[in-house]
DNA sequence: CTGAAAGCGCTAACAT
DNA sequence: ATGTTAGCGCTTTCAG
């Protein structure tokens, strides 16, 4: 095996309390000792190690963190700013995809339970049931999920939408398609909130799906929003509002002069179409950071609890215009 | 803390070694003594502590994979592919970001060493210095990219390369361009090598490059091309070739009438543009579940040193056609 | 087949 | 300021 705190104790002519003091508390231990300590673990190469660190002090300084779907590019993002925050605080990433299945999440939260010190899920699909299997397990953060008595994080869905509404609204259009995603969707509820701000405007909102949020989707998509006569359509995410694009340009539907579009979570090819889309950005990155954040507080019994929403903005590219007279 | 193997003990009136072998050598403990722990356990709801376990067989039963990027399109499919096979055996994943940077990662590996039973390396980044002072720390395995005496698992560019090249002499084409990657890639040296294939066809290509493999490189690239008066181009991977679609599309030039288009990764995306992207598959998810498999021999001493390259497709889809006579 | 006891590498009282 | 010692939760000889 590799070298142990014996070892560097032997080799600096200390006891290993001494040398444990020398990383973990090193105002406990005499300026010349800790160098000389410090050197000679240097010199031996070595690393504390974390397993048996966190069988006595009980923190294991990992996190873990669940995904539904890593090809999924709406997570990449929020992944990175998990990985970014807890960096800084010095916690390593163990991460799991859980294949859009809520059985599978479980199973992996009580595989990670004694190895982390608390988990963020990501938009979980868990049920009462299953969530009942899991909490007390392990401190839970959820993002994009609520759930009674647990802290989550979540993002301005209906915010945004209430954006993408009064953008559409003074753009002049009064008959929007909305695509709905998965029934189930706690995010998809969030939105059809925000959606709600059509009225105000006197517009008139056609619900289409709902529909398994895919490329292919939104070009089905595509010829039903044309079929209700909508001049712009918000679709649950931007993978379909690349697919509606798509069938749109197929169809010889000129966007956005003949129809607007508009997408959710500015995943990085939102940019990269033609045109470009315009888009919510929920803020993704901000919501893993965020979501570290509120698991360290609760590790120190800060009681991070509840946070507030973040804000969502809209970015305006090319596929959203006035309407035709 | 939560329930141990000494509650399980008590419980079930046997002795703590009973209850480890009850769940790690069942043949070893009479029939009905380990039905009896078994039940005891789970209605106790007793995990093994992995880290303690960890600490006494030297075996972690995790492993870690480092990714230069997150965002990049490209890495999804393979770290499915790991995260996949580690399941089967039983692993869990501890996955980080690099951020493209090499000192990054051999920090990461290192702060990993002692938590894990090897370690993932997807395109590393780290120099030879830096693969110094991590070599031998912990198993490593390399994904794309070569280190001479350890194991690596690479993907096929140049045999991707010949076959897109083949392609595109079957379609007529005379005159082809390739972007290029970074210069001190790997994956595009070896893609280089592929491309010598040309000369066999009597094609002339012209280099472009090298550029940073990105959208608007793309959209840079694609004015060169046509500059170049080439009928068809290879693009480093499939974000670039996007960005050559779009620029393509802007200043009116047909795809594939005027001008081919061969990507390569074969992300998500590829297939979701207008027209879709012909591309190079090189297997990602395959990696990632061979690097892993390498990566378990290892450790079994199984000796799984050096992979078989994995093969690349082409999928043709919609960007590339015959040369304009 | 089962139990007692000795650690794995480390930290945290408790001494000195 | 430093050393001694007792475990953290588990596996693994070594005895019965």
């Amino acid at each position: 095996m590799a070298v142990t705190i014996q070892d560097v104790a032997k080799a600096a002519g200390v006891s290993v309390s001494t040398v444990s003091r020398a990383f973990s508390s090193p105002e406990m231990v005499k300026e010349e000792t800790r160098a000389r300590v410090r050197a000679v673990a240097e010199r031996l190469g070595y690393r504390p190690n974390p397993a048996a660190r966190g069988l006595i002090t009980g923190k294991t300084a990992n996190i873990g963190v669940i995904v539904p779907d890593l090809t999924n590019p709406f997570f990449p993002s929020m992944l990175k700013g998990v990985q970014a925050r807890a960096r800084e605080a010095d916690h390593a990433v163990f991460l799991a995809d859980a294949q859009e299945d809520g059985a599978e999440e479980a199973r992996l939260v009580a595989a990670m339970a004694k190895q982390v010190d608390g988990v963020v899920m990501c938009a979980s699909r868990m049920d009462k049931p299953l969530l009942d299997k899991v909490l007390g397990l392990v401190p839970l953060v959820f993002i994009n999920r609520t759930v009674p008595g647990q802290p989550s994080v979540t993002m301005d869905n209906a915010g945004g939408m209430r954006q993408a509404v009064d953008h559409l609204a003074a753009l002049g259009h009064r008959r929007i398609a909305y695509l709905n995603g998965p029934r189930s969707s706690w995010t998809n509820r969030e939105r059809r909130k925000g959606l709600r701000r059509a009225e105000r405007h006197g517009m008139q909102v056609t619900q289409l799906g709902p529909f398994v949020p895919r490329f292919e989707a939104g070009q089905q998509a595509a010829d039903l929003v044309i079929a209700a006569k909508a001049t712009a359509v918000i679709a649950y995410n931007d993978v379909m509002a690349l697919g509606v694009l798509a069938r749109l340009t197929e169809r010889g539907v000129a966007v956005p002069a003949e129809m607007s579009v508009v997408g959710c979570d500015d995943i990085g090819f939102a940019a990269m179409s033609t045109p470009a889309l315009t888009t919510i950005d929920l803020g993704g990155e901000r919501a893993g950071r965020v979501a570290v954040d509120a698991l360290l507080d609760i590790l120190a019994a800060r009681d991070g609890g509840r946070r507030p929403d973040l804000t969502a903005a809209l970015i305006v590219r090319a596929s959203t215009g006035p309407v035709q007279s």
